[in-house]
DNA sequence: AATCTCACCAACCGCTTGAGC
DNA sequence: TGCTCAAGCGGTTGGTGAGAT
């Protein structure tokens, strides 16, 4: 079954060969696109206008980059794709001379399992919790050795966007809370409620009132999320487990790294960049996910209105 | 040497969006 | 307002080559 435009007409398909390419460099460059349509029949060629775009936008571009990513722009991708999941066009944007189909596959045949492998979830970039961790267990080999039933997740993400999607994670409501000062412990959430169904990303604290949360946490580095960790004695039995079912430890040290009695010192001041205002109720999310992103050991150029809010 | 397995990536498919009428 | 069509986008497929058995 082909495009709705090539059952019209008897279109070559599959891959290109070096003539074809030829034959569409050639008028592309003399004449411009134009209507894609009118390209295939314009410079000779079978195939469908939609192919030829495709052609010219991922490979023959004069200004498309060669070559493998670099790490630099490796770590473009894993942090514009925490904000903004699978939008690979947007996330090309910001890699001159990369498509979004090379991103994507980028992403897909290298990075997600780097990831993974580094115990962290590709789709939410929380680390991996305790009671999931066998969906994304591995082997010293990197292969996967198990990917059965999906358990919730016990860490939730505070999203900076609205977006409704299934590929993004439930969006906490977070109540407003001050800051605490540098070495003193975050706040505990006892017996709140976390609405499942809520993508509201307005701060309302009715919505944490019966879910239990024993300890809460902020992760360093350059994520933006919020942790909820089992207690440090369940963590280190969990550790316990892992070991036995040959979990790689570099995961498992995570869960000591986490803990609230094991807050850095730069955890401590990304806390504190995030603005909280109890007396007001409000929480300024910008403010937030800029501090999270800035604290960031990666320094790389874009804009904060263009990565966040543009679509 | 033959076969199998896996990773990579170009290309395809189908859905959404937006412009023009 | 609703329809059509082109363009854009993200998910998926399938061909190919490299490495393992």
């Amino acid at each position: 079954m082909g495009h709705r435009c090539c059952t019209k007409q008897r279109v070559r398909r599959g891959l290109w060969s070096p003539e074809e390419d030829e034959k569409l460099i050639k008028h592309i460059t003399t004449h411009g696109h134009g209507s894609w349509t009118c390209v295939p029949k314009l410079a000779g060629l079978q195939r469908c206008g939609k192919s030829c775009r495709l052609r010219w936008i991922n490979y023959l571009r004069p200004d498309l980059k060669k070559g493998s990513f670099s790490e630099e722009e490796e770590q473009i991708i894993i942090d514009v794709h925490r904000i903004l999941g699978n939008r690979w066009a947007v996330i090309a944007k910001h890699l001159p001379g990369r498509t979004d189909n090379e991103v994507k596959n980028f992403w897909n045949s290298s990075i997600k399992k780097k990831l993974i492998s580094q115990g962290i979830d590709p789709k939410t970039h929380n680390l991996i919790s305790s009671h999931n961790r066998d969906n994304y267990s591995y082997c010293n080999n990197n292969k996967k050795v198990q990917s059965k039933s999906q358990e919730p997740f016990s860490i939730i993400t505070v999203n900076p966007h609205k977006r409704n999607t299934s590929s993004h994670p439930p969006i906490l409501t977070l109540p407003p809370v001050s800051p605490p000062p540098p070495h003193t412990q975050p706040p505990i959430f006892n017996k709140t409620n976390y609405d499942q169904n809520s993508h509201d990303s307005s701060m309302n604290p009715s919505v944490l009132d019966n879910l239990l949360v024993d300890e809460i946490c902020f992760l360093g580095g350059t994520t933006n999320t919020v942790l909820v960790e089992p207690p440090f004695e369940e963590a280190e039995q969990l550790q316990n487990q892992n070991k036995e079912t040959n979990i790689c430890d570099e995961v498992v040290e995570v869960d000591k790294m986490i803990n609230i009695d094991h807050v850095k010192d730069g955890d401590q001041n990304m806390y504190n960049n995030a603005t909280f205002d109890i007396s007001t109720s409000s929480f300024d999310l910008d403010k937030f996910i800029e501090s999270t992103l800035m604290s960031s050991t990666c320094d790389f150029n874009f804009n904060m209105e263009d990565l966040l809010w543009n679509f």
